[in-house]
DNA sequence: CTGTTAGCGCATTCAG
DNA sequence: CTGAATGCGCTAACAG
């Protein structure tokens, strides 16, 4: 790679200042239109493209976004992930991508590193950070949108799939099908949307005038061989479900597994109810009966906020709800 | 958030001067402990990061990298950027994540994008330029390696999975189970890996002594919804396929549900043959036959040689192909 | 409409 | 071991 053609390369070559340079490539109005395609031409032969860094260290603005996720390779937050960038690359910004793997120590990592990226603003996907670490973090960014997780009080935007409206359709439901030993796969132990879920779970039994049975309940991780291990001991020990509520539809396709090792046919001796709705959901034996969250809107109204932050102000909106919808497939019809 | 506090700061709170502070963050042992301690300290007591633009403009390097695919919502490319992003983190890289979306317009506009924030290297998946315009892009970079795409004679490095040998593969093994009448749903193409899948293909057949049939071969969208249609009308059209191989996974999903739709049983009446392996594979009904491809190594793989490249020069290792694998499942068994 | 002067925050000379 | 001067490439604020 050849020496960078600099601005001062074209001033030189056109004949003019780099102000006028500089004029020409942010689109000023203020210069004569033959200078202008003077410059233009010069740009062209040359092959300048300025220099974001230098831009960036003389505007404060980066044009440079950070998103941050548990996993990419989670289709959850692979679609989260193209809906933010998506929106992000239609305003002329760059995102970096960054992966915590639930680990509170990376997150911490990750996010000093975007501070010294100097990102203009960040979405931040399910942080496992508490409450405080969290908002002594977040208050060293101009702008930042919270995906899957709310934090009372100060400047944080926030994007969230309503949980707990989600997990309750979804265990009424299954009551509903007059299941009466309903399991829960709660997921990370971590996570603010399982804790949410779990509320959902525990209102849906409480207005069916259930009560809640704490052994019925198992954490395990987000991913299909959590939901996998956790099925099968949660079947083993309480052979008396004949329904298991879980996390997300990953775990839901783990369980189907264990039913099916264990011999339990799914929807007749346990149905099983998962979360999300992604890809994966309607095509496993049996399709899965999901709640659908709107994971390419979430990354996109995410990222969307925050745009409106980063030059709005931050007290455009501070907060937007999604809607989970129930799907009803074969494996809790 | 308040002002950022810069080096200045620190060196006047702990009193010395800007370069002793640049020392001390940097890791040069020409520092006297005590003072590097009392720096230290005023670091930690007033928060300051270094700015990394600032950095950037002074070392000419950003620490920063870009990584290109067609869309992260799909799950190859998902695990290719799990698998690149966790070895740039490894070595303190942050890496800028864009989708083109098979646009070669986009790609150009994000190449573009990633030059002007002086990526140091760069990741390029699945690229759809011309060989030309490919060639005159990668020049502007410090470092290439390039994805499933192999660019003769300069600079780029490849990491590649050895498509014609996996295509070549799956369609012998549809041929010596007895099928004399196999379709080929070939994915984009704008494709250089379906056109070496296309390769195998054609040597598979001729190997076992028959004639290619070129209208048994039909391009689609590397979607699900791409193998169902072009599925569909290949087998309507063409009644006395007994077989398809398809261009990956989510195409040859596709060509499940056409034939569920078509009445013929999979693999009693069409076999079917995917490419990839990616975790769906294994969980529809019936499981996939396929080809794996290690696609977190493939994304290791190349962020490895980039960063190799990037620090060790341009004549580290120029190539690495890895050997696919048949996995025989219910689709063709 | 165009040019001049002065930083943005840091690292790289070279001196002490 | 430590510091002072200089520049990375660009833009903001004034002048002309």
């Amino acid at each position: 790679m050849a020496d960078r053609v600099t601005m001062a390369d074209v001033a030189r070559e056109a004949g003019v200042s780099v102000m006028t340079v500089s004029r020409v490539m942010n689109n000023k109005d203020q210069v004569r239109p033959a200078t202008c395609q003077r410059v233009l031409d010069v740009v062209e032969r040359l092959g300048y493209r300025p220099s974001g860094i230098a831009r960036g260290l003389a505007t404060q603005r980066t044009g440079t976004l950070g998103l941050v996720v548990l996993d990419v390779a989670n289709p959850f937050f692979a679609d989260v992930a193209r809906g933010a960038e998506e929106r992000a690359y239609a305003e002329g910004y760059n995102v970096f991508l960054c992966n915590t793997d639930e680990d509170p120590q990376r997150e911490m990592a990750v996010l000093g590193s975007l501070e010294e990226k100097r990102v203009d603003g960040l979405v931040l996907c399910s942080s496992r950070l508490g409450e405080s670490e969290l908002r002594a973090a977040l208050v060293r960014y101009p702008a930042v949108v919270l995906v899957n997780r709310r934090l009372g009080g100060d400047g944080a935007g926030a994007v969230l799939v309503d949980d707990e409206a989600g997990a309750r359709m979804a265990t009424r439901h299954l009551l509903q099908a007059g299941h009466r030993a309903v399991g829960f796969l709660a997921g990370p132990r971590t996570s603010y949307s399982g804790r949410e879920r779990a509320k959902g779970y525990r209102t849906a039994l409480s207005d069916a005038g259930l009560s809640f049975n704490p052994v019925w309940m198992c954490h395990c991780s987000p991913v299909v061989e959590g939901g996998h291990e956790a099925a099968r001991q949660l079947l083993i020990a309480h052979p008396e479900l004949t329904a298991l509520f879980c996390y997300n539809d990953l775990v839901a396709v783990g369980a189907l597994q264990a039913c099916a090792e264990l011999g339990r046919r799914v929807p007749d001796d346990v149905a099983v109810v998962g979360f999300d709705d992604i890809l994966l959901a309607a095509l496993v034996t049996p399709p899965l009966t999901t709640c659908r969250v709107p994971r390419y809107e979430l990354g996109a109204q995410a990222m969307q906020l925050l745009l409106d932050r980063i030059d709005g102000g931050l007290d455009k909106c501070e907060e937007v709800v999604l809607r989970p919808e129930l799907i009803v497939r074969a494996s809790a019809p």
